[in-house]
DNA sequence: ATACATCCTGGAGTTAACTCCAAGTCAATA
DNA sequence: TATTGACTTGGAGTTAACTCCAGGATGTAT
């Protein structure tokens, strides 16, 4: 599969992904004769994972780390689940904060859509964190 | 309260805060006779407000455009209530990505901790969408 | 009144993660 | 076989969001 297929699948530039695999975000990718990348069902299960985990916030760093120790072979497998663990951690904790965010977030649109209406701003002390009260 | 206390309260830098007040992240903050800052209550609301809206990944640039509609005034409650319905479509966006990523990642690692204690790497095709076969 | 810690500003520097570019190679078409 | 368009590399440039710094002002404890 040429790069552009790749990338279109995953919605991300061809840059990116040359980027990936110089840096170890995925193992070297397959070539053609020419030395053209030609995408094995592997390299794009790489991509796939890669990206995913990418657009969750997983930092390269982890990423490059995982796939050096996948190189180092079959003993490394304790070291890869701890960092997998590890990796789920940080994203829970993504999700945490997010969460918050949320329901700050719902708060302060509650009181707005009732603003739109009323013409008035009104915040509620225990629904809402609000710095934003209108001057009156 | 101090610049010190605020960045204790909310476990961020002297410097972002100067630098979000700068920027227009959050309003100008209340100074002393000597113009030092002293974050009165409504200051520091805005700051916790934009530090969790910040840590769920919600960019700069839409806390800006909300604190410049704040501050033009009541006849802007219905645009900055469409930003905020904007910002958690966003948000919700993100979350997604997340759970996608969590959900691939608890595939990978229980592959892994079957393989920690077996010794060998068993993928389990429709469980987990996985690159990474240990090579036979 | 003198240290000394803390604060101020404007501007430069840093980091992660791309993104772009020039100069050249490869492959499909006319 | 010549053209055209996609691909290659190494390296430089960009962007968001801070982070650091120099040089100076402020505030508090002795």
């Amino acid at each position: 599969m040429t790069i552009k297929a790749v990338c279109s699948k995953f919605n991300v530039s061809p840059d990116t992904l040359r980027y990936y695999e110089r840096v170890g975000v995925i193992p070297e990718v397959h070539r053609t004769s020419g030395g053209i990348r030609d995408y094995t069902e592997d390299d794009i299960k790489w991509v796939e994972t890669a990206t995913c985990f990418r657009s969750a916030g997983m930092p390269i760093e982890l990423l490059i780390e995982y796939v050096r120790l996948f190189r180092e072979g079959d003993h490394t497998i304790k070291a890869r689940c701890e960092l997998l663990k590890e990796a789920r951690d940080l994203i829970l904790a993504e999700r945490r904060k997010i969460d918050d965010a949320l329901e700050k977030m719902d708060g302060k649109i509650k009181v707005y859509e009732r603003a739109v209406e009323t013409g008035r701003l009104e915040w509620d002390d225990n629904s809402c964190c609000c710095c934003n009260k209108s001057k009156e």
